[in-house]
DNA sequence: CCAAAAGTGTTGAGCTTACACCCATGT
DNA sequence: ACATGGGTGTAAGCTCAACACTTTTGG
């Protein structure tokens, strides 16, 4: 049997994780009113504790699952956080997720569970701890990711049109993109096939909807695709 | 007084860095002959434990002194590695980082004291742990940085040539590149000075001693430059 | 038949690539 | 003088950004 490590503390690993939904309008953040102590009734990101017997990865998991009801949700590690006084009830190392869900997907029930609420990235409130330092990261993570990897599909639901993705890529930006390019742009890298359907709930011409090639999506995800031209981080 | 947090673990944190250096010809790492216990003999990432006064950035910067004899060394977080089993002595989670540094200026005296001797990346050993995995992955994300950021510098003397700048980046992705197009595509940047100085140690024909740009490299590290056309990843 | 949204075409500018030639240096 | 390595030039091809026209649909 080995010994154990001497003289060095054990300290508390807490695992913080921002979740982005879109809404076909605008970047939503799924975020905590808190109802527990410490610093009830403040906003934060959903969170919870690295249990002694559980992988790391596994622990994000089901801090989104308990969030979101969804299983296999896209998710990215953002940073490490560990300022010595960023948890003032005790010292606290938070590994920090973002995560991309289709915003129709999650569990309303879950939701309601953790009491927690969409909330326009934009008017976004005062979080406890470094929070919000952590979103604003995680928008910068998130602009950097979209504009080389097709990781906006995530925010959206199975079938899609271009103009929804385009909408989504002007909201990550916050800034309008031309029509004719960017679909070019989009369906030059045969991710898309057409589904044959249309987007019925159009007032005007229907756009097509279409769905991720799964199978090209796994492999080209590394391969960079400059879907956005010049990004501002 | 705030009450701490109840009924969760307490655990170990280490931290765990990959160092690359560049002697001109070969990328290397700075790895560490373990001359102490666990795993004595072998060879692993040079590591150790976050103090509980300590920020995470603050132990970063202290392994890494430790280590080079270096300070304000350039890194970047790579991930947190947190298996269960990934230590058998004793659950760890593991932050890891990546540090570039300028082969020729770490101090001597601090690696021996730390065992710790420059491997080729292509001949590096079997390492302890979940190491190797910290390493493919570190090569991974430096291969991605570097195509996009003008993060190689940071492997290179104050003073150098383009044409050392070019081997470095071959070694990098393991490729041959364009002379007359890689300079091009570098001078473009506008992020080197010449010096009027020349590399005198060339037998043949002496090439441009530059320098960077440090306020331009600072102001457009975030943006892309994409250094190299094809990378893979 | 009109307004609004969606699909497709074109063109010029700029960049990238592939390649050739000339210069400097030590032997 | 010549071999080696370093600096610079150029033309073809490609990609991207900017812009216009046509189609579909509901009212």
């Amino acid at each position: 049997m080995l010994e154990k490590y001497n003289h060095s503390a054990r300290i508390l690993v807490a695992l913080d994780c921002i979740v982005f939904g879109f809404d076909g309008e605008e970047l939503k953040l799924l975020l905590i009113k808190r109802n527990f102590e410490p610093q009830l009734g403040k906003w934060s990101l959903m969170g919870g504790f690295l249990n002694e017997t559980e992988d790391l990865e596994v622990a994000a998991n089901r801090i989104l699952y308990d969030l979101t009801g969804l299983q296999d949700v896209y998710f990215e590690e953002l940073k490490t956080f560990g300022r010595v006084d960023r948890d003032p009830v005790e010292r606290t190392v938070s590994v920090c997720f973002f995560a991309l869900i289709n915003i129709h997907a999650h569990s309303q029930d879950a939701a309601k569970a953790q009491n927690a609420f969409w909330i326009n990235l934009k008017n976004r409130p005062e979080m406890i701890f470094d929070h919000n330092e952590m979103v604003n990261l995680a928008l910068e993570r998130l602009r950097y990711r979209a504009a080389l990897h097709p990781i906006g599909f995530e925010l959206l639901p199975e079938k899609f049109t271009i103009p929804q993705l385009q909408k989504l890529y002007e909201a990550i930006y916050d800034t309008p993109l031309d029509r004719r390019n960017f679909s070019r742009k989009i369906l030059s890298t045969k991710l898309l096939i057409d589904t044959g359907e249309k987007n019925e709930n159009s007032a005007t011409k229907k756009a097509i909807l279409y769905r991720l090639d799964q199978q090209k999506y796994q492999q080209q995800f590394n391969a960079f695709h400059y879907f956005v031209s010049d990004i501002r981080v």
